[in-house]
RNA sequence: GCGGGUGUGGCGGAACUGGUAGACGCGCCAGACUCAAAAUCUGGUUCCCGCAAGGGAGUGGGGGUUCAAGUCCCUCCACCCGCACCA
């Protein structure tokens, strides 16, 4: 056998030439072929791919090539998600505009993904930053503005006031802007919100039918929409006109209440804190408070006694004190509660804190409610109504429900729906993103741009000295007439949130060059997406937006459809072990020699601690750089070591020794192939027709590769890669243990070579076309149909049935196929090893499981 | 706190609706080839006892159902992830 390796980079480059020379992989127009939409979340372009991305292309790469030979019409794009603050950062720090740093960006990494061989279809690329792209969206953002969808309000955002900028919540860290290191403000801004509210009941039923989505992603959905029922109840409250509304999840327990409380937020708070300054102190130190998990955690209750009392509306002369709590949040419900400390933990948290009256309303059945304490603990259990006059001895529910029908009956509140989930905010203070299509108007107020003058081109000359919107400061960007009225008017210069972007680059794949945001015939054909592959990090937002925009363009007849994405895989992450010196500082994995006892660095040999896998990431400095590895091994190992070690969904870890692995396999497979092609029969007269009757062992390696095709098959199909992979091993283990002697043995081994190759074909598919052609192939393997298993040949003529006694493993049989279950038993119980531990005794009992298992009972 | 997930050899992981636990790979051990090494090939490799034949134990711990449990039920433990003062 030949220890010659094959030339990885030029048979890659090679074949990847062929493919674009022969246009495989672009979808064709709708025809007679079933569609399949296969889509991997598209990059951001930082610079250069990583390992992430590696897989996930992979996985759609594997699922789009099988598909391809299934016979599908395959649509297989990608694009780039090409706004953002990062090219914003790199024109400060490196003077480079965000434009070319983003385009350059580009080209480096469509260079890398090419290098990895994807069946992309390039000539629908799009980058989100293009004014091709962005025009479109504009036209997305009238419509919507026209539905009703988009509004402006003012609304309270995260002020860095030595950036000038807003700041998302992920980017204040501890208070303080994340770049500046300035203590955040809040402020109150006018801002552009889209209406995925208005969806959210849609939104949260449609879960429940999404069967090919994870569980998991749809579970995070349903808590972030956060449907509650319950009521609204407005107050009186004692010497005063205004009235005080609340929400309640348990109206029920209303003759509970023993206190009022306002959000620091609330108006009301607000005008009581105009007179009364200690007030105003509270609400300040409130404000200043941490909102981080851990402040939250430990935040101790806090109130401010308004001197208020309110009504209770069912007893006559109760009233309880108004407070200013700083546990009332302003953007649930109406920012006001009732307090029921005997219910809710935080009401009795806050009332045993101030001394304020705590009695239950709700109790078991089996307690007797006179004379009853409760102690710190608030009673959240099911039971019966004590204490609370009309609804007394009703269970919860039936309370919930009386209680809301008086509440109706008495114009004092109803029963309601809320949600947790917000209107999308999607004004950003930014210049690198799609500029937002108004005009500000001082007669005519807001403005739409008509859209016969879109786009609304970002200017090129900006400057980023400054702090703050460059498209703000830009001396002339901004001044405009009014579309109206003709009148000096300004532009708004606030720009779209990027994840407006990917909320519809799939919906702008079926037809990337149209006039218009889509075409309706081309996504009526390709949506919804088949399968989405991608990253578990984007479960809520992007995936929660990009089925809000497929209803709102419902809305304005772009499209017909429920639900984006039919099909959605999360893989996990790519891991790597984590490597610092004897400072503490990170180390990269080329800068570390690892030994039996332990690891040093490379240069100077001092001491390094390993630390546990963790998700590649360039703080800690434990990534390895995927063109590196395409450099050494191939762009068909790296594939492979994508999909071999670990199931899809869970976390991958990269190892040197497993990428060493894949890289033995696809050598194998060359010298295997490359063999087999020397000694078999030619292309043609294998074509003519196979041998009348092939020897046993022949036979059994053609039912091993059938059963492989089954197995293979089997698996792409339900996303178990690293099983087809293991199946593709134990071929090709059968192919080197064949012992082809005479010419049926060779065409036995010319045809499971083939197998082996077109079953490989998706996962490594630069060596799979090399050894297609080298065993006499005319056309591309990417071209050929997925290989259909024989049936008469995946049945074994004989099994191996286990043989136990009392349940306990003493041998194992070969038995015909279906054997009548006397003779299994027969032929079991006449066994030596069944004899000796049966000691002469009489089985009680056998269990027969039909080419299974025999169980002997004593 | 609420919700979800995971736990199988030295390691990554297989195991269909309960039916031979450990496929496949990595690592390790031995052998072949070689002056030697690498590469490659062959064989072995869950643990314990045994030269072997064979026997015993074993899927996070404990208990249960069953002829039979990694798989079903109860209970406990560990780790991971998501959400969180949502009234």
């Amino acid at each position: 056998m030949s220890n010659e390796r094959y030339n990885v980079k030029e048979t890659e480059a090679k074949w990847q030439q062929a493919w674009d020379e022969a246009d495989c992989f672009a979808a064709a127009p709708p025809g007679d072929k079933p569609k399949y939409y296969v889509l991997e979340m598209f990059p951001y372009p930082s610079g250069r791919i990583h390992m992430g991305h590696v897989r996930n292309y992979t996985m759609g790469d594997v699922v789009a090539r099988y598909k391809m030979a299934r016979g599908f019409n395959v649509l297989h794009p990608m694009g780039w998600d090409a706004f953002g603050l990062p090219a914003e950062n790199a024109a400060m720090e490196r003077k480079i505009h965000p434009r070319d740093w983003t385009y350059e960006n580009i080209a480096t990494m469509r260079g890398q993904l090419k290098a990895l061989g994807l069946s992309i279809d390039w000539s629908r690329e799009i980058a989100t930053c293009h004014p091709g792209y962005y025009a479109h969206q504009q036209t997305l953002f009238l419509d919507f503005l026209e539905a009703g969808l988009a509004y402006k309000k003012e609304s309270l955002v995260n002020w860095d006031p030595v950036d000038q900028t807003v700041l998302a919540n992920e980017q204040v860290i501890d208070g303080r802007g994340w770049r500046s290191g300035a203590v955040v403000e809040k402020r109150t801004l006018s801002q552009w919100f889209f209406k995925i509210t208005a969806f959210a009941d849609d939104l949260l039923e449609r879960l429940e039918t999404m069967e090919r989505w994870p569980e998991r992603v749809r579970l995070m959905q349903r808590n972030w929409i956060g449907r509650s029922s319950g009521a609204f109840i407005t107050f009186e409250l004692e010497g005063r006109d205004e009235k005080l509304e609340v929400y309640t999840t348990r109206p029920d327990t209303i003759f509970g209440m023993t206190f009022g409380a306002l959000s620091p937020n609330h108006p009301l708070t607000a005008s009581l804190a105009e007179t009364d300054s200690e007030l105003a102190d509270f609400v300040a130190l409130c404000n200043s408070e941490a909102t981080n998990e851990e402040a939250i955690e430990t935040a101790e209750k806090r109130g401010y006694d308004t001197g208020i009392r309110v009504r209770h509306p069912f007893i006559a002369d109760k009233s309880v004190p108004l407070y200013v709590a700083n546990f009332v949040l302003m953007d649930y419900g109406t920012g006001a509660i009732f307090g029921c400390p005997g219910h809710d933990q935080r009401d009795m948290d806050f009332a045993r804190k101030y001394g304020l009256e705590v009695f239950p309303v709700v109790l078991p059945a089996e307690i007797d409610p006179a004379g009853y304490e409760l102690g710190d603990e608030a009673y959240l259990g099911e039971g019966r109504i004590v204490n609370s006059g009309f609804l007394d001895e009703l269970t919860v529910e039936d309370a919930k429900a009386k209680v809301i029908e008086r509440f109706e009956a008495d114009g004092i509140g109803r029963g309601a729906i809320q949600y947790r989930l917000r209107d999308w905010g999607v004004s950003r203070q930014r210049y690198w993103g799609c500029p937002i299509p108004v005009i500000h108007c001082e007669d005519c107020g807001i403005v739409p741009v008509p859209k016969a003058d879109l786009p609304v081109l970002l200017p090129d000359d900006v400057s980023f000295d400054k702090p703050g919107n460059p498209l703000d400061h830009h001396p002339t960007w901004k001044q405009v007439d009014c579309p109206r009225c003709g009148k000096p008017a300004r532009r708004d210069s606030d720009t779209m949130d990027t994840f407006v972007d990917s909320s519809w680059y799939f919906a702008r794949f079926c037809s990337p060059r149209a006039e218009r945001p889509v075409e309706r015939a081309d996504v009526d054909y390709w949506l919804p997406v088949d399968q989405y592959i991608g990253g578990i990090e984007h479960a809520i937002l992007h995936l929660l937006y990009s089925r809000f925009y497929t209803r709102a363009m419902r809305r304005g007849d772009h499209l017909d459809l429920d639900e984006p994405f039919a099909g959605l895989f999360t893989q996990g992450m790519v891991c790597h072990e984590t490597y610092r010196d004897e400072k503490g500082a990170w180390l990269y994995p080329e800068q570390v020699r690892k030994d039996a006892g332990g690891a040093t660095t490379l240069e100077g040999g001092r001491p390094v601690t390993i630390g546990r896998s963790e998700s590649m990431s360039k703080s800690k400095r434990n990534v390895i750089d995927p063109e590196a590895i395409i450099a050494t091994y191939g762009a068909d190992t790296a594939r492979l070591f994508m999909l071999s070690d670990s199931p899809p969904d869970r976390d991958l870890e990269w190892t040197d020794a497993g990428v060493e692995g894949a890289y033995r396999f696809v050598n194998r497979v060359w010298r295997l192939v490359g063999d087999a092609a020397a000694r078999c029969p030619s292309a043609q007269s294998f074509d003519s027709g196979l041998p009348s009757a092939f020897g046993e062992s022949a036979m059994d390696l053609r039912r091993k590769a059938h059963k492989a095709i089954a197995a293979v098959t089997e698996d792409i199909d339900s996303f178990h890669f690293n099983r087809a992979v293991a199946r593709l091993y134990e071929l090709a283990n059968a192919i080197s243990a064949f012992e082809a002697d005479g010419e049926g043995d060779l065409w036995a081994l010319r045809e499971t070579a083939e197998t082996l190759l077109r079953l490989a074909a998706p996962m490594i598919p630069h060596v799979a076309e090399e050894l297609w052609q080298s065993l006499g192939r005319d056309g591309l393997l990417v071209t050929q149909p997925w290989p259909e298993a024989d049936s008469t040949l995946t049945i074994e003529e004989s099994v191996t049935v286990a043989v136990q006694v009392n349940g306990k493993l003493r041998t194992t049989l070969s038995l015909p196929l279906d054997v009548e279950e006397a003779v299994a038993e027969q032929t079991a119980l006449a066994h030596p090893a069944v004899q000796r531990v049966l000691e002469g005794r009489a089985p009680r009992r056998v269990i027969v499981v039909r080419n299974r298992i025999v169980n002997v009972v004593v």
